[in-house]
Formats: C-alpha cells, structure tokens, sequence
RNA sequence: GCCGUUGUAGCUCAGGGGUAGAGCACUUCCUUGGUAAGGAAGAGGCCAAGGGUUCAAAUCCCUUCAAUGGCUCCA
C-alpha cells in the first residue's frame, strides 16, 4: 500500500498508509485526543473522522470546541433524534433535520398523531437510551435508483422529492442504530459520544419553506458531550431571556403595548421618551455638524405619489389600508423619501447646492404581518433617523464614505461592535419584478458601493437578493438577546427615484441633470434601536442617555430637606435625578435603585448635610466617595462628554 | 397570514365544575436605620372578550382578541 504525507496544523508533517482515517491518525497522537475527535477537516472539507484519506492532505482533527465539530455533533444528534422518533411513533415521517447555531431540529410529518411538549421527556429518554448503544454512524454510497427504492418502501415522499433533486453518483446513507436516512455527512463516529439532550421547542414549519405545502412539526433540540455543558447551556438561556429587551422594557418602564391601541404599537412611558429625546438631541447635533438640514413632513400622502415613487406595487401588502376621501385615497406613509424627494423638488437646485442632505426623525406606519411583530424590533409604527442625501455622480463616493463614517462613529459611541455589515446586492433573475429593471445602473452603483467598501477598508459580506427595489445597500445585521437577526441600520444607493420624480438640478453646463440619492438610517428607528439597546447594555444605560441618571437616597427622614436642596441644584444643572423618600433603610433603597439600574446614587446623612457634600455610589457598587455639589456635576459633565466622544 | 402554545392582582406565577391564592410591588402604621431586601396591618381580581354545555363554569367546548415559539416576510 502507498503512503500519504499528512500535514496538521502546526505544520507538521507526518506519513500513513494509504487508507488511514483521521481517527486512527489522532489515535497515533493519543488515545485521548482520539476519544475527542468528532470529524475532520481534510483539505478544507469536513468529513467523518473514520473516512479512509487516500491522498496527501492538509488535517485539522475537528473537536466539539470547533464550530464544525458542533455542527457535525449536532446534525448527527438530528439523526439521533429521529431514530427515537421512530422506535416511539413508527410510520412517521421525515422531512429535512439540519444542525442550527445552537443545536438542530427536524422537521417530521407525525400524520394523525399529535406531539406536544408533554412528549419531550419521554423523547430525550429514549434518545439517551439509544445514544448508550454506542451505535456506528455508518457511511454508505448509494445509486440514486436504489436510494429511491429504499424511500418508497420506508414510505417517506420527502425524501423522495430531496432525491429528485440530487445526481446520481453524490447519493449518501448514514445509518446508525435501526435508522438510516439520506445525508450527505459527516457524523460524529458513534451515537455514544451525546451525553446530554434538551428537546428546546415544537414549531410549526412549512415543507420547503413554501407556505402553500403541508406544515410539518419542527421538533428543535440541543445536546452535549457532557452534563454539566448543557446545564451551563441552560443557565446562559435563563439569562439571556433576563436580558430580552421584552423583559427590559417593563420592568423599566420603557415602553408597553396596549389592547385598545393596538398590536405592534408601542406607547413610550416617560422614560422610554426620554431615552428617546437624548437620541434625538445628539443625533441633530451629529447631523447638523456633518452638513445635514432638516425638514418636517406629514403623515400621510395621496395614493398618486406611491404609485409615482414605485413604492405602491411593491410596497402595498404592507402599507396600512388607504383611507378614501372625496374620491382620492390617502395612504399613511410607509417611509419618508417621496416626501424628502418632494421637498428636494420644491425649489430649483443647481449644482452648488448639492450635495443636499435632509434629516427628518420620520414617523411611518407598515402593516407588517400579525405573527411577524417582535416586541420593539419588529412594529406597525415607528420613528426612523432618517435622511436623504442629493448629490452628484462625482460626489457619491465622497457621500457614501462620509455615511460610512457616521456609522462607524456612532457605533463607538454606543461600543456596537458585534454586527456584520452586508453589502445586498440585487438578484438579476429578478430584475423587473422585485427590482427596477435596470441591469446598468445596478452594475455600476454595486461597483461605487464595493469600491467604497474597499478603499475604505471596512470588512462586509456580499449578499445576493437583499436589496431595496431602487438599489443596492448596506445593511448592519445585529442579533437580539434570544438570537433572533435583524437589520439595525440601512445605507441604501437609489438610482431609480430621481427619474420616477423627475428630479434634477443644474449642472456647470447650464444643463439639466439627475441627482443620485442616499437613503440612510444609522440610528435605525427609536423602536428597533431602543430595543437593541436594552439588550445591548442590559437595561444599564450609560449616565448620557439613562433616563434617570441619579437618585438621592437620604439615609432617614431628617435628611429629606437636604436632598431636596440637593436635588434642586442637580436639576438646575440639567441633570435627571430623583429622591426616594420612602421610610426604608438605606440597603433596601440601594438596592431597589440596582434594580432600577440607576447609574448614580448619592446617599446623604447627617454628615453630608453638615459638610454640603453628597456620597455616590455607581451603579454596580463602586464607591466615588464624598463630593461637593460643584465636584459632582463637574464629573457627571467630564463624563458625559468622554462617553459622547 | 399559517401551525403550535399561552392568557388568573401592577409584576412573576400556583390552583382548578361548587362564587379566588402566594411572593414581590403598592397604601398606612411602627421603626430613623450609612452602601444590594427591618417589622406589622391593609387595599387590590367580571380569572382576556363573547357564546355554548351544566342545577352550577375562572375551570369543559366553540368563536374572537392578544401575547408567545416557529414558518413566510422585513427597517
């Protein structure tokens, strides 16, 4: 037999027989290293770590701490999960059972039987039960006409329409215990090494993601290799789900929905508001500094300015129903650029003027679907940081990068730092439907946005048929505490507006021509980023933005006047404080005021009101001693200015 | 919009065919206490809404509304 050079890691080359598995490599290493090798990675690809390697290749020996190995782990704790299915409801069938970020799922068809979550510990047993068989996951290729037959037998029509889509020749079966299913790989070696399993949640989810086929019954789990990690697992759940904007939100006393309001309309309580007036306060300072003016519109529109905009066909489904009036139809607005495109129209431009940028935090209204409101991220009304930049083709690069810029500045602002952008690009199959049909201008404007991309060194993903139907974008893709993805700000190219608007300005040879237009958002919408905030920062915001930066806890009632003093002075200083003048001890209001995660506490007894000073206390238990008033409000101010710069 | 689950006090939840319970919060009183929970008493509910079954419904059934986990969709 032949020999192979096998290169890890490190560098390190060693030589096998042809033949050997990634296994038995690791088991020349050490046992114990083998006794964790889930898969393996050779030349780049996973595959079972009990593969013969037949070639010379680049190994990396995949453990559970490995991103593959988890997913390898978790697609064969998929295949687990059926075959208990199996053994508990013979007859039931499977759709597709793909390992996700935390764990895996499958999708089943359990005909007249019902499943509820009163069945998920009577699974997880039987799950244990055949994971301590010890089972082979064992590979075998099969014929396309055979894999066929072997469905139609079982009775399993999804995996026969799976296979209706795969060639002959890259058909695989995984076998372990008494089930076999259709997979391409790889698997972990042995049913053994799952130790510990949690059935997480049932869904409803349609077969191919198609909502006109069957639904079938999404059964979500997580395992583990061992006990104490999924315990560990289930305690990082509990807190994050403390940490769910949701929770946040009422027990601060942000923001609440109201049955007679109506869903996916928030109503701000006092604090949420003024969270809301902060944001506000600096993002028109940040946009006056950076060129931007501003502009006021109205809520609503004529149905004649949608359909001139081409928001209305695409749009329409998601735009609350007009309202007729003497015959003509108002829509509320869904977004706010045909009015900013308006306003640009309103007076003549040259092109001195431009690039023209206007501000509007813009209430709009969408009718999103009932089962896709989520808390704050995802409502019928909402208030975007909205602005419109007019400019130039010369000025665009210039224009775009400055918009960059904002972005990265206000994410520093705020430590955003685990996002991803995404350039989204459009799909041409779809030209003429979801986009303008304008293959060109789509060209050159995901050319400009790239470049900018590029030359500025800004690390994003290229992502096909994410775009806005008049071009391309960059989308700042952020995750809520439960894990849920979602859009947290927009920086959009549109080449398709100023024509359908008829927009234009005066260029240096007196001739009349179309402006380029920017859509952005960085500070996304007060609802979407209100919540993201409270996950972001845990209900603990930072003294700029908290909408109660103090509480003066005097230490008994004799102190009261003093605080009041106190509290009078701050006020006069703008700062947002407040006394709790409850007949509690000062451990009880200390804590209370954690709970309310204040960020200051200035506790105040018979010595501070002799000496005119106050004691604080961060929010967290650091003690910043004694202070004059004077000190006090110079700090909060030095501070303030830090965490804005 | 579709499928599953849930809806009891301000909040978190228990209970469950015979007219309602806990803890926290709230109010009052006692206590005047120095860096994460002092004590006592009190008040608070058409048990989501509507309909049905029953001698009797918060409890069982149906419908609606809302929330929630997903699917589809999206800033």
């Amino acid at each position: 037999m032949s020999e192979i050079k096998i290169t890890l890691p490190d560098g390190s080359v060693k030589q096998y027989q042809s033949g050997t598995s990634a296994l038995q490599i690791a088991q020349s290493i050490s046992e114990g290293l083998a006794r964790n090798i889930i898969a393996a990675k050779v030349n780049g690809k996973v595959v079972d770590a009990t593969l013969p390697v037949n070639m010379d290749a680049d190994l990396v020996l995949l453990k559970w701490e490995d991103k593959e190995g988890k997913n390898t782990f978790w697609h064969s704790s998929a295949h687990l999960l059926a075959e208990a299915l199996e053994a508990l409801y013979p007859g039931v069938k499977f759709g597709i059972g793909p390992a996700i970020d935390a764990g895996f799922y499958y999708d089943i068809d359990f005909g007249d039987h019902k499943f509820t979550s009163e069945d998920f510990g009577k699974l997880e047993n039987k799950m244990l039960e055949l994971a301590k068989n010890d089972s082979k996951y064992e590979r075998k290729e099969v014929s396309k006409s055979d894999a066929i037959q072997y469905f139609t037998e079982k009775g399993d029509p999804y995996k026969i329409e799976l296979l209706q889509d795969l060639n002959d020749g890259e058909i695989t079966f995984y076998s372990q215990g008494n089930f076999t299913d259709l997979c391409r790989g790889p698997h972990i070696p042995a049913t053994s090494f799952i130790k510990a399993v949690k059935i997480t949640s049932l869904a409803g989810a349609y077969w191919r993601g198609n909502e006109k086929n069957k639904q079938l019954t999404r059964i979500y789990g997580i395992t583990f290799p061992k006990k104490s990690e999924l315990d560990a697992h289930l305690l990082m759940m509990e807190e994050a789900k403390k940490r769910d904007h949701r929770v946040l939100g009422k027990d601060l006393e942000i923001f609440c929905f109201d049955d007679d309001v109506g869903p996916g309309l928030p109503l701000w309580l006092p604090k949420g508001a003024a969270i809301i007036e902060r944001l506000e306060e600096f993002a028109k300072k940040t946009e006056k500094e950076a060129g931007y003016v501003r502009v006021k519109s109205p809520h609503i529109a004529k149905e004649s300015m949608y359909i001139k905009s081409g928001h209305l066909p695409y749009y329409q489904d998601s735009m609350f129903p007009p309202m007729e009036l003497d015959g003509t139809k108002y829509y509320l607005k869904a977004m706010n650029c045909p009015h900013h495109h308006k306003i640009f129209d309103a007076t003549p431009k040259s092109y001195k003027d431009l690039p023209v940028r206007y501000a509007e935090y813009g209430t709009c209204y969408r009718y999103e679907q009932s089962g896709e409101l989520f808390g704050l991220m995802r409502v019928r009304s909402l208030t975007m940081n909205d602005a419109h930049i007019y400019c130039t083709k010369a000025q665009f690069e210039q224009e775009f990068k400055a918009v960059n810029n904002l972005y990265l500045k206000y994410f520093k602002v705020f430590g955003i730092d685990k996002y991803v952008m995404r350039f989204s690009k459009h799909d041409p199959k779809k030209l003429g439907q979801k986009y303008i049909n304008s293959p060109e201008l789509w060209k050159e404007t995901e050319d400009m946005v790239r470049n900018v991309l590029i030359s500025a060194g800004i690390p994003y993903v290229e992502v096909e048929d994410e775009a806005a139907f008049y071009g391309p974008k960059i989308d700042i893709q952020i995750w809520s505490a439960i894990g849920r993805e979602f859009t947290l700000a927009t920086n959009q190219v549109d080449f398709a507006q100023a024509e359908r608007f008829d927009l234009s300005f005066i260029n240096e040879k007196s001739e009349k021509e179309r402006p380029l237009i920017l859509h952005r958002a960085p500070l996304s919408t007060h609802e979407r980023f209100i919540g993201f905030l409270l996950e972001h920062y845990a209900g603990k915001f930072p003294l700029w933005l908290a909408p109660e930066q103090l509480i003066i806890l005097p230490i008994s009632e004799k102190y009261q006047e003093y605080a009041e003093k106190v509290l009078n002075v701050l006020k006069k200083h703008d700062i947002r404080a407040l006394i709790d003048d409850r007949s509690e001890k000062t451990g009880k209001k200390i804590r209370d005021a954690e709970m309310k995660k204040l960020p200051l506490m200035l506790i105040v007894g018979e010595k501070e009101q002799a000496e005119n000073t106050v004691s604080v206390r961060k929010q967290g238990g650091e003690d910043l001693g004694t202070m004059s008033l004077e000190s006090l409000t110079d700090w909060i101010n030095k501070e303030i200015e830090t965490q804005l710069n």
